[in-house]
DNA sequence: GAACATAGTGTATACTATACACTAAGATGG
DNA sequence: CCATCTTAGTGTATAGTATACACTATGTTC
């Protein structure tokens, strides 16, 4: 037992997890090998468990769980997705704090929600299958979800989209060696809008951050695309120097 | 005493209030009226308390305080603010949560950080002299500050200066009538660049939401300018079908 | 009325964003 | 092997926006 002086709440931390996963309903797994699937018959999709206790036992929820008192905010928002969903080394940058009084029916809790974004081409097994009662949901199939998830969760999209307009945050989903085609694909899957393929390049291209390699994809039913890589050091330097990224 | 099965951290609120205020050490209030006062003899300030309790006691420190159980935490932001320093009918945004374990000798504290703007035009009195042991301060000339208040300041201060880029956040500080001159000193202060004066104008102008009026300033030295008002509505609305402040 | 301080104004040029449609390459299936 | 399919890859003209730049106007002060 604790005690203290004054009343404590509990905190929590919590995460919205976003990933391009395949396209396809999280509780039916589509059978088959699936081998060189593409960029897209992927989709942006959220990870989800589902609560085994009360409250909200049974229903969908984010990821999360409580501090600990010797604990950094950001390691324990990694710890508890650890171990809820067996996801390791992605990006995580703080979202916000929400702790309206009402929140948790148990007692009061504050979260620091976290908004995270895991790439399944560099992690696709520990990602996708690790936990028993964890899931990817597509953003127009989510289900209802406990507490305020379901303001987390809008809030950290919209975050996700400002923040993807203004930081090469794209390249967090892709693999190491991408296609333009799937630059665009996640863009306009986050922004929600269709753009024009020859301008979106141009633009890309002029950031001179964007590579084009000597290799093309492979296993694609078409004619295969240059692979392109990120040049994250050019770009560090340049925003240090005041350079915006804008697309 | 209150007691809990897991131990709890204390969370505090805390705000780093932003202000237009006279250029003037805070130790040395500029004798004499002071009448007309003008936006250049304005400078960005940041509202601190000297803390009159260990630890810390005797240092500068951001206002702020414990959050009550059945308090909103942008409720105590407020309240603590108000208590601390008088201060009242502020803009107000949740800046980000500080946790590091150790940030408080005392015990675990987490704190939500607020970022804040009053308009001292708008409120001079009580902002300026309520609290016997609150001060504004330059940014060029703060103390250091207790705990991580310092990072705090920084982390609020990096993003005044994008809001300030991405929203029409200038008008929190300004007078509801007020010079293009004043928005443009303004803007220099806050991002720490000069501007050319015509191309400031033209784009302020060409937005759409800043309304010329039929009255000039008043005592001022010189020729008056003419004072002009933000349409607040009309930019929302703009904002709403996607148009994007940026100046 | 001279000196001062700030208000207020326009144009030319470079840069950036947008709109728009066809050919090239490789895969597949009859 | 040929027809068909699917996506890759490319350029130009135009509109819009950002920048650079310097003088006159108006009111105050002494």
């Amino acid at each position: 037992m604790f005690t203290y002086r004054y009343p404590h709440p509990a905190v929590t931390a919590d995460c919205v997890v976003f990933g391009l996963d395949e396209a396809c309903p999280p509780t039916v797994p589509d059978p088959g090998s699936r081998r060189g699937s593409d960029t897209d018959a992927r989709e942006l999709t959220v990870l989800l468990i589902q609560r085994d206790l009360d409250p909200y036992a049974g229903a969908w929820a984010l990821p999360g769980g409580f501090i600990r008192l010797d604990e950094d905010l950001d390691a324990a928002a990694r710890r508890e997705l650890e171990e809820e969903t067996g996801v390791r080394d992605l990006y995580l940058e703080q979202l916000a704090a929400f702790g309206a009084p009402d929140r948790d029916p148990r007692e009061r809790v504050i979260t620091i929600a976290y908004l995270a974004i895991v790439n399944l081409f560099e992690h696709p097994v520990a990602a996708a299958t690790d936990a028993r009662n964890a899931g990817w949901f597509a953003l127009d199939e989510l289900p209802r979800l406990a507490f305020d998830h379901e303001l987390i969760l809008e809030t950290a999209l919209a975050r996700l989209r400002s923040k993807h307009r203004e930081e090469p945050i794209a390249f967090e989903f892709l693999p190491a060696k991408f296609t333009l085609r799937q630059v665009q694909s996640l863009y306009e899957a986050i922004q929600g809008e269709r753009v024009d393929k020859r301008n979106f390049r141009k633009k890309l291209l002029a950031t001179g951050v964007i590579i084009p390699l000597d290799e093309v994809e492979m296993d694609v039913a078409h004619r295969a695309a240059q692979l392109h890589r990120f040049d994250r050091e050019r770009y560090e330097a340049l925003r240090d120097e005041g350079y915006r990224w804008n697309a």
